[in-house]
DNA sequence: CCTAAATATATCAAAATGATATATCTGTGT
DNA sequence: ACACAGATATATCATTTTGATATATTTAGG
């Protein structure tokens, strides 16, 4: 059996609750999904085409003037697609951060240049952090369907890892810095 | 400027320490560096051959009777490029969790189901912290040389961070008991 | 002495990434 | 009325990564 193309489910998952174009499926993977997904017009547009093909999906013109405009709805066999992915046991999580990458290899730099790394990694983990948190606020006062609490779930998972990757850049700068060469 | 290839700085940091074969980096990669980046035989005897052409790195034979064996070690120039990657501010992060994907979309299944794809990850991340945890404690009783600090360094971000997920996954299982639908 | 596992290199299809090309529509300031 | 920046929209492409497989040799255990 061919291996599961992950952006395929990213893109039903979207298409359970409205219909989209490709582009507005590239602003919603852009958006609180990024923090744990990525997507890009060069596998989304693709898939769209393929997953047409296999009747998961369909296509209706929905062109505004001269602008082209391809709105997609999901099938009966792209839900069941879906579901059935969902009740699959495997799930590949994994981890890419070029700052521990970095981080591991400072022997061939100094100390400065691995504080420098990490004080990097701060930044953009305070400001990813903020905007969780707005996240949150707004589903706080608006959880009214079972939606949006799977999705205050995924926003405090983000909230509750990044809180503990800044306590862990305080220890570690404390370390770089206490621990003489 | 073409895009820098991730693989070859991975390689480049684990040859200024000792020269190796495609298959021992293979095994480092496979080993602590795997919570934070992977690598496949597919990228890395590629890297080998293209960052020999490009003098970053140079081959030796070592073969020994008829298994064949090739031998890296890493030139001057290599260690230059490895020392410009480490000084580069930008670094890129990122996470690629399926559980939290499939958690987001189980508006289109069960809480049943949410909750299952919870405990395996629950599973998962308990199984490895406590692998984590293993490399700490050899670690601390062996903390010699400055490679040994940077190596600490990225052992205990993971435990600290697989820590939060697990405190995250109690919370989260008791919200989708509780929440009555 | 047999065999399973580890060692070792290499390649390939499939998937993801990141950038770019092309064209249209919309809102803002002048 | 007009220019023009930015948003909308589809599409493609080279590069990189992934995951699997092919091939062959050596080592360790029963």
């Amino acid at each position: 059996m061919a291996r599961e193309k992950k952006i395929d489910m990213v893109i039903l998952g979207l298409l359970f609750h409205e219909d989209l174009t490709g582009y507005d499926i590239k602003k919603r993977i852009d958006g609180a999904i990024s923090f744990f997904w990525k997507g890009s017009f060069g596998n989304i547009y693709p898939s769209l085409k393929d997953m047409q093909t296999r009747k998961l999906i369909q296509s209706s013109d929905t062109s505004v003037g001269g602008r082209e405009k391809i709105t997609y709805h999901i099938t009966e066999e792209g839900k069941e697609a879906l579901k059935e992915w969902l009740n699959e046991d495997l799930a590949i999580n994994e981890l890419r951060y070029e700052t521990l990458l970095k981080l591991f290899f400072s022997g061939a730099g100094s100390r400065k240049t691995a504080l420098h790394n990490i004080e990097n990694f701060e930044k953009q983990i305070k400001t990813d952090l903020e905007l969780l948190k707005v996240y949150c606020k707004n589903l706080e006062n608006n959880m009214k369907n079972e939606d949006h609490l799977y999705y205050y779930l995924t926003v405090t998972f983000g909230i509750d890892s990044y809180e503990a990757y800044l306590k862990w850049c305080t220890k570690a700068k404390k370390m770089l810095r206490l621990e003489a060469r």
